[in-house]
DNA sequence: GCGTATCCATACGCTTTGGTATGGAGCGTA
DNA sequence: TACGCTCCATACCAAAGCGTATGGATACGC
């Protein structure tokens, strides 16, 4: 129990290496087609391998699911909130995070998310409180930009979900003119 | 080939009956869980009937799905644009326009429809004409409200992914509260 | 009454997919 | 060398779903 470690000391970079394979193979997937095209034994011909890589790694294709949308929520939030160094200016962080929202959606990733979420009730609550945590970062902009504490929130919550929105019809245009239209949004926004 | 009706005259109102049950039954289905609970055989079971009925009607599963997606379209267009009669001021039209976007959701459906469409190519034409002329309206509306033409698309195009996006998020919600941020969201677009 | 068209029931085959049971290769440890 | 743990392969089962082939029932035209 408190030695459980036995042949790990193999290679720790390689240790959870597989079970991560499995959940890029995932997401790679879920970009291309669709919640219908993350099934066991298409990853596995993918991987490589059989399914008894997947079973071993994981106990059922729900609780596979479930980490799946954890280890989205994890890189996603990283992504768009901390890993970054935005300018100084209120208003110029608020351009840079618009452009950072357009250019972090190329991948093609959170309108599939949603897409199957919709459908998984404690999936919802995943993405709800990844919604929740990128709303109040860019409701503190726009407080910093200047605008009081329930027109900060009210421009936020216009801006975001226009960005989920928008994601849903212009997913197949030029990333210059979404990036473009998204700017002009944040522009209007930002008047005032 | 000329004379092709037959015993079509049974009943004219019943003739189109059955056919239409089957695009009911797989919209209810589709809203209470998506595109996967529309399978050929639960709605069979739903509806009392055998697959033998379905496959009288229709082709085969795509053909069907896409007969929905007309047959969803052409509903959605009539009831939030044409079949109703606004208020005569452009502002108070934007304002009960907004009501009756929240309104239309409730049945949950358009979530789902672009949930699906997502993954079907064909089918993310005929939602992005629906997209396109619930824009155009909404576009107009503002143009008659007193903005400029580039102004007026910018605030439609912001209000419309708005409402997409918000259906994503705030589809558990009551209608009450949503109702009362579509109107918020509306108002902050009517100013200047 | 007979044929014909409409509409659905029955029964079957096929494929895909999730899940399990079991064995085996490789590598550490005693 | 024998044992145990990790990780994956193989083989198999069961369920669900699409599609087809065919027959039966009803109602209408002649």
């Amino acid at each position: 129990m408190s030695t459980k470690g036995a042949a790990k000391s193999r290679d720790v970079t390689e240790e959870k290496q597989s079970r991560t394979s499995w959940l890029e193979a995932a997401l790679r997937a879920l970009a291309s087609g669709g919640i219908d095209k993350v099934s066991v034994e298409a990853l596995a011909r993918e991987l490589g391998v059989t399914k008894g890589s997947f079973y071993w790694h994981f106990k059922d294709r729900p609780a596979f699911l479930h980490q799946l949308l954890d280890y989205w929520a994890a890189q996603t939030t990283q992504t768009v909130i901390e890993n970054r160094s935005y300018p100084a200016d209120p208003a110029e962080r608020i351009r840079a995070v618009a452009d950072d929202i357009v250019r972090r959606d190329l991948a093609g990733l959170d309108p599939h998310i949603r897409a199957w979420t919709q459908y998984d009730a404690e999936g919802r609550n995943i993405v709800a409180r990844v919604d929740k945590r990128r709303f109040a970062f860019l409701r503190s902009l726009f407080s910093d930009a200047g605008f009081a504490s329930d027109e900060a929130g009210l421009r936020a919550r216009l801006l975001y979900h226009y960005a989920v929105g928008e994601q849903f019809n212009f997913a197949k245009e030029s990333p210059g003119k979404r990036r473009q239209r998204m700017r002009a949004q944040a522009e209007l926004l930002l008047r005032q």
